[in-house]
DNA sequence: CCAAACCTCTGACTATAATCAGAGAAAATG
DNA sequence: CATTTTCTCTGATTATAGTCAGAGGTTTGG
C-alpha cells in the first residue's frame, strides 16, 4: 500500500486524538470519574440493561457493578430487575441523572462548537463534509465479514430483515414457499455457505453461495440494512463470495433477481455480470445473471 | 450556528474517539504503562530535553520524573544533564529504546492500514483526501490569536522571522533601518498593539497596529508561518485588526506593502482593501491600500 | 554577589481503572 | 428435573494516573 496514504492517516490519527480524543474525555469528566460519565452517558434517555452496557463499553462485569452502585449512591439512576428475563438488570435514569445528563450533552455541543467558531463559513462547511465523509469510510472499515452458520441470530437476523424487505419491494409481496429453496443445510459446508457481514457486532447484511459440483455456483440472499448501504458493503461481500467459490472450484457464478432490486442488479452489473437466459423457474425473478470466475477477478 | 453542523461534528467526534482514540492507546500501549509508551515516544530518535517532554505531554513534573526512571531502569533510555543548561537534563533512547520506538511506529502503521485495508481503492483515496482536509481544518481551529507585548519572546521570533523573510524575498534585500519604524512602544497601548498567533504554543504569526488619533490607523507587520499557511490565518488576524482598531475609534486603515508579497495583496484585495496613491515614502513600498471600517465589516 | 527564578527530583499520598475468583439467583437445555 | 449456562454482584487485590510540598542544585538579573 502506497506509504504517503499510511503516513496521512497517521497524522490525522495524531491530531484527532490529541485534539479530540483528549478533550472528549475532559469535558465528559467534569470532576466525575470518567468511567461513571460514560455510563451515565450511555445509559441515555430510556434507560438500557446492565449486559449492554457491559458490551457497548466493554467493561469487566465486577467492574460496571461497581461503578453503577456509585451512580446509585449518587441519586443519578436506579437499577431494577427487567420484566422479561430476571437475571438481567436494567439501569435507568433518575431526574437528576436526566438532568445531569443533559450538562453532558450541552459540554458535547461546546467542544464541537469549539472547532467550528474559529473557522469562516467557508471552512466550517468543508470541515462538516470531511467529517462526515472520514466518518463513513471508518464505519465502512469496520464492518466484517466472515463465514456464519444460517442457524446464528445474526445469520437469522438478517434473513428475516431479507424477506421483509423482499415482501414490501415485490409487486405482489414475496412468498418463500414457492421461491427456490435455500436451507440452513443448504448454506452450510459442503453444500454451500453464509457470510454475514457485521458492524460493532451487529448484524448489517449477508450473502450466500449454493455449490453445484462442476454447475455453476449460485449466490443467493444478498442483503445489507437499509442503514448501511452506501457503504460498499454489498460490493464487498459480493467479492467474498467470488472468492469462496473460486477457492471451492467453481468456475462460474450466477444468480437470479426481481427487477424491483435496482441497486442490487445496477452492483451485478458494474461487477462484471452479464444478463443470460432464465436457467430456473424462480417465479418472483426478472433478471437471470452469470459471471465467469476464471477472468481477472476485481 | 447551524446545529446540523454541531450534530455532525459531534458524529464525527463519537466514531473517532472510540475507533482512533481507543485503539490507538491500545496500540501504543502493548503490556507497559500508556504513560511511559508516550514518553518513549515523545523522546523520540534525537532525544529530547525533560522540560519540553514536560510541555508537550502536559504532565506533571514529579510523574514524568517518576516516568523516566521506570524507563531508566527498563534500559530504553539515559538521562543526562544538558551541556548548555545543567539545570536541564535530557533524556535518550538507548539503543533497546529505538527498538522499542520501532516496534510502536510499525504499530502505528498497523492501526492505520486497518483503516485502509478493508476499503477498495477509490475509497481509500477518500478517505485519505477527507482525513487530509480535517486535519488541516482541526488544525486552523486550533490556532489561537492574542494581544502579546512586543518584547514577549514570541513577538521577536515572528518579527525575526518576518524580517528575515522580507530580506529574503525582496529584490535588493530588506532594510529595517531605512523603514518606516514600529519600534516596541508604538506597538504598545496606547500607541498600537500587536497580535500573535499560536498553534500548540508555538508563535506562528503576527499582525500590528499604529495609531495615529483622528488619522487612518497603519497595518504594520502582518506575517504567517510558511508552515502555518493555507490555514486562513493571515485573514483572521486581519479581521481582529480591523476589530480593534474599530474598538480603538478608528476609522480607517491603511498599509504599505511590497509587491513581492503577493499572497498579501491577494488578501488585502479580498477583505476589502482598496489600492490608493502612496500616502508615506515608505522605500521598500510599491502599493499603498487602505479600508474604511465603517462600512459593513465582514 | 545576592536574591529570585528555574529545573528536576524524592517522598507521601489519593483516586481511578482494572482484574480475578467465586457466590447466588434465574433461565435455558436436553 | 437435573445440569449447564447466564447474569449480576461482592470481596480482595493490583496497577496506573495524578497531585502536592518541598529539597537541592543551577542560572538569571539587578
Amino acid at each position: 500500500m502506497d506509504l504517503e496514504l499510511v503516513a496521512q492517516v497517521r497524522r490525522f490519527n495524531r491530531i484527532v486524538t490529541q485534539r479530540v480524543g483528549a478533550l472528549d474525555d475532559h469535558y465528559l469528566a467534569r470532576d466525575r470519574p470518567l468511567g461513571e460519565a460514560r455510563v451515565l452517558w450511555e445509559i441515555g434517555p430510556d434507560g438500557c440493561d446492565v449486559r449492554s452496557l457491559r458490551s457497548r463499553l466493554d467493561l469487566d462485569s465486577g467492574y460496571l457493578s461497581r461503578l453503577l452502585r456509585s451512580l446509585e449512591g449518587a441519586g443519578l439512576i436506579t437499577v431494577e430487575p427487567s420484566e422479561s428475563d430476571k437475571r438481567v438488570r436494567t439501569a435507568r435514569l433518575t431526574s437528576a441523572g436526566l438532568a445531569e445528563r443533559a450538562v453532558l450533552d450541552q459540554l458535547s455541543d461546546a467542544l464541537a462548537l469549539s472547532f467550528l467558531t474559529p473557522l469562516d463559513e467557508g471552512q466550517r462547511n468543508r470541515l462538516v463534509a470531511a467529517m462526515s465523509e472520514v466518518e463513513r469510510l471508518l464505519t465502512a472499515a469496520m464492518v466484517q465479514i466472515s463465514r456464519q452458520d444460517p442457524a446464528h441470530p445474526h445469520a437469522r437476523h438478517c434473513m428475516r430483515e431479507y424477506f421483509a424487505e423482499l415482501d414490501r419491494r415485490f409487486e405482489g409481496g414475496f412468498d418463500p414457499s414457492v421461491s427456490i429453496s435455500a436451507d440452513d443445510d443448504e448454506l452450510r459446508p459442503p453444500a454451500g455457505l453464509l457470510l454475514t457481514a457485521t458492524l460493532r457486532s451487529e448484524p448489517i447484511g449477508c450473502g450466500a453461495l449454493k455449490f453445484h459440483d462442476d454447475k455453476p455456483t449460485e449466490l443467493k440472499r444478498m442483503w445489507v440494512a437499509p442503514s448501511a448501504r452506501g457503504l460498499g458493503i454489498g460490493r464487498r461481500i459480493l467479492a467474498e463470495l467470488e472468492a469462496e467459490a473460486l477457492r471451492n472450484g467453481s468456475r462460474v457464478v450466477r444468480l437470479e433477481t426481481n427487477k424491483s432490486l435496482t441497486e442490487a442488479i445496477t452492483l451485478y452489473r458494474s461487477s462484471g455480470y452479464v444478463e443470460v437466459d432464465a436457467f430456473n423457474e424462480e417465479p418472483h425473478a426478472h433478471h437471470w445473471f452469470e459471471k465467469p470466475l476464471d477472468v481477472a477477478p476485481r
